[in-house]
DNA sequence: ATCCAGGATAGCG
DNA sequence: CGCTATCATGGA
């Protein structure tokens, strides 16, 4: 049972509602001016109040760690390339922080992203939760924790199938028995460097390259990572290889690599996020 | 109805 | 190595 008592941190330049609903975390949800969710297996409401946040009293430091509240975004901002579209991304987007997401609740829910609609990938995420984790209360109302390995890992190939994973079922359930029979230590890998948790991910059936990268983003904090999807594949070809007839995806990855920096996640967050909610405007004008 | 979605992978030439 | 078909499901 939660406190519902909230304090107030300090949380300047951040936009709250841009980073949860920017495609990172697919759970959090509206309930009156403010979300409710959970960081890890703790209920939490968050409110934002100018450059203050309203949080649950406590969850203060684990707020503050989930949110990423010590990034230094001038700092990253300043290793940016000056360009146009990634200037017009920054403005847009200005406020996402990149999370800090537990392991194993990151790999699993980009294991249910593949070939899917962000607005899915989030009903996916809440029937999980609501089947199989743990009931919490906060402000009133009820959320739920993302399963441990070892619950997912009990579950039959058809139980997974019934909350809408189709194909992916399998890779989930896959992954789960992996980690819950120890095969893989998660919280083992983040000691390595990037390339080495790259491919641990990818001996998880269904982690490519893109889930990957994602996983070292979003629950490891590789900032210098960055994820090649079809949005952010798009933008690379209009806006930065547009002279280029044939484009692989290793092009795209050895561009971004030389082009973006040492913080290239947080310019390929807000391309994302700029792109996918104005590029089809933007198509329709031309 | 048709196309596409924060992809991965086996199978082919 | 590069290219293609295929994998379920639902939003637009």
């Amino acid at each position: 049972m939660s406190n519902d008592k909230l304090s107030r941190i300090a949380a300047k330049g951040i936009d709250l509602a841009k980073s949860l609903n920017s495609g990172q975390v697919f759970h959090w949800t509206q309930h009156g001016a403010g979300f409710v969710g959970a960081i890890d297996q703790k209920p939490c409401y968050l409110e934002q109040s100018g450059t203050q946040l309203l949080v649950s009293n406590d969850l203060i430091s684990e707020a503050r760690r989930y949110l990423a509240l010590d990034h230094g975004i001038d700092e990253i901002h300043r290793t940016f390339p000056d360009d146009p579209t990634l200037n017009a991304a920054v403005f847009y987007a200005a406020g996402i922080r990149i999370l800090r997401q537990p392991i194993w609740e990151c790999l699993a829910t980009f294991l249910t992203s593949a070939l899917k609609q962000v607005a899915h990938i989030r009903g996916i995420s809440l029937l999980i939760r609501e089947r199989y984790g743990r009931r919490l209360e906060v402000a009133g109302t009820s959320v739920f924790s993302y399963p441990s390995p070892e619950v997912l890992a009990g579950l039959t190939l058809d139980d997974l199938r019934a909350c809408r994973l189709g194909f992916r079922a399998a890779n989930v359930l896959a992954a789960a028995r992996m980690v819950a029979s120890g095969e893989i230590d998660l919280d083992a890998l983040a000691k390595l460097p990037s390339d080495e948790i790259r491919a641990a991910l990818r001996g998880f059936p269904g982690v490519g390259d893109k889930i990957a990268s994602c996983v070292l983003l979003f629950a490891f904090g590789r900032l210098e990572v960055m994820p090649i999807d079809v949005w952010i594949a798009r933008v690379l070809k209009e806006r930065y290889l547009p002279e280029k007839a044939k484009v692989r995806p290793t092009d795209l990855a050895d561009f971004c690599r030389q082009y973006f920096g040492p913080y290239a996640g947080y310019a390929q967050q807000y391309l994302f996020h700029h792109w996918r909610l104005t590029y089809r405007n933007e198509k329709m004008k031309t």
